[in-house]
RNA sequence: GGAGAGAUGGCUGAGUUGGUCGAAAGCGCUCGACUCGAAAUCGAGUAGGCGAGUUGAUAGCUUGCCUCGAGAGUUCGAAUCUCUCUCUCUCCGCCA
């Protein structure tokens, strides 16, 4: 019996869910699942019925013997009926198992608001903050900056780990954790997240929880020997943390910021983004997590995307906000913002930040549900949210490149400086 | 890493010669009585999940099944016995 995780998502609801949305997802599967349900649901029946009876003649087995009477025409006859239930209770774990595992492969399903398209290039852009700065000298890109102020070292990261690992020096370390301090600062204190720090390994369960199991095993680390893999992002231990668990209803909307590590295999990425801090094996990132009511989400969607663009306005950096079409939409979400920040050495806005709203989708998977406190109060999924507030890294690396000047230095935004002992410029 | 103990309802905590135990008792909480009000006292209620019936109803009411860390097993029947796993605690060792 699996009563945990998505084995909720054979609810006749779940079901009536995806039916009504049959025209989005094909139709096989939809006929497969209902196929399945109705099998379980009548074997279900069954099993009840005839357990209903063991337990009734169990009792009277029990007040006879107490009475001294025989009971062998009892015994006997109820071996064949638990028989019986054991078999159609192997049925029903066999459909569960199998239902499980197929329903863990359909991805979520896309927000009527979310606009049709095939891909990145279909994604429109919402808002744009700030226009790019017009440099009267060739700008330089971070890996040469950075390099030439000894406050990145690329090679030496290469030697004692290699490829897509990153090592920062001296004042460019301090702008890291700079960055870091003031993304929580301003979450916690401005935005009321509750901060959190969470293992940076997890177990498969919370990998399916959030999404990452099944299907996206090999963007992932995994350590030998056990059954942690290295968080990808904050999400999953975050997400993670009310697996399993009936929240209060007055508790929502909770919400979570993290600063963690975030590790992956970029697995499939060969020659994407090789030189430079925007793709590597191991960043940092301040995470925003929420859980809410259903009815609550797309609001909560929108004030999430606030919080995480407000860095980018305090900071002072130009950035733009796109809505991923359904080419773009993730396995697990149902509607995707971007947060796309300017790089000038690549003369175009790179991701930053992905704000989503999973409505159920991790809820079911993970088995979060909130209740009321009324009397007659039901039972019911959260809905989760995630979005990086913001990626650290790229926001290193969009800080020198939108802040150098012509010598090479680097001017300090003025919300960083208190916690760069009130330095100016990197130089 | 070595040795041992344990995991029960919101909490504390009974229950381990298998049989009206989903579970004593206490605390907490809810409702009621008393009170001008409160405290104290007294009375009643108080785990979750999934189905079925009734209903306009995802309200109530009636009813079945499952759940005493998780999974598997023994048995007519398991919180109670066996095995595996996970977690917690104590002592020793080691260590940031």
């Amino acid at each position: 019996m699996s009563d945990s995780g998505i084995g909720r998502e054979k609810s006749k609801a779940s079901l009536e869910l995806l039916l009504k949305k049959h025209d989005q997802i094909e139709i096989e599967k939809v006929t497969t699942i209902r196929n399945f349900d109705e099998e379980r649901r009548n074997s279900l029946f069954q099993v009840e019925q005839l357990k209903a009876n063991r337990n009734k003649v169990s009792m009277e087995i029990a007040a006879k013997k107490k009475a001294g009477e025989p009971t062998e025409e009892l015994i006997s006859g109820m071996k064949k009926v638990s028989d019986q239930i054991k078999v159609y209770d192997e049925k029903i774990a066999s459909i569960d198992s199998q239902l499980e595992e197929f329903l863990l492969t359909i991805p979520n399903i896309p927000h009527d608001s979310v606009p049709i398209g095939i891909g990145d290039l279909e994604n429109p852009e919402r808002e744009r903050f700030g226009s790019p700065k017009k440099f009267s000298f060739p700008v330089k890109a971070h890996v040469d900056l950075g390099t030439k102020l000894g406050i990145l070292d690329l090679e030496r990261a290469g030697k004692i780990a290699g490829a897509r690992l990153s090592v920062l020096m001296r004042k460019g370390a301090q702008l890291e954790r700079a960055i870091i301090s003031f993304m929580l600062d301003l979450h916690t204190r401005e935005h009321g997240y509750s901060e959190v720090a969470p293992p940076l390994m997890v177990n498969s369960s919370s990998m399916r929880g959030t999404g990452q199991l099944p299907k996206f095993e090999t963007d992932l680390f995994k350590l030998q020997n056990t059954d942690y893999y290295l968080i990808p992002t904050a999400e999953v231990p975050l997400t993670n943390l009310f697996s399993g668990e009936i929240l209060g209803e007055s508790e929502l909307t909770i919400k979570f910021v993290a600063y963690t590590p975030c590790f992956r295999s970029e697995a499939g990425s060969y020659g994407k983004d090789t030189r430079g801090l925007i793709r590597l094996h191991q960043f940092d990132k301040v995470e925003l997590v929420k859980f809410c009511r259903p009815d609550r989400s797309y609001e909560e969607l929108e004030s999430l995307l606030t919080d995480a663009s407000k860095v980018l306005k305090l900071l002072g950096i130009p950035f733009r906000i796109v809505t991923l079409s359904t080419g773009d939409l993730g396995f697990a979400a149902a509607k995707t913002y971007d947060i796309e920040v300017w790089l000038p050495s690549q003369n175009t806005y790179r991701e930053i930040s992905s704000c989503s709203n999973f409505e159920d989708f991790q809820a079911r998977r993970a088995n979060i549900r909130f209740k009321g406190d009324g009397k007659g109060a039901k039972t019911a999924y959260v809905h989760t949210l995630n979005g990086s507030g913001l990626a650290v890294g790229r926001t290193w690396v969009a800080i020198l490149e939108n802040f150098q000047d012509e010598s090479g230095k680097i001017f300090i935004p003025e919300p960083l400086r208190p916690y760069m002992g009130g330095a100016t410029h990197l130089e």
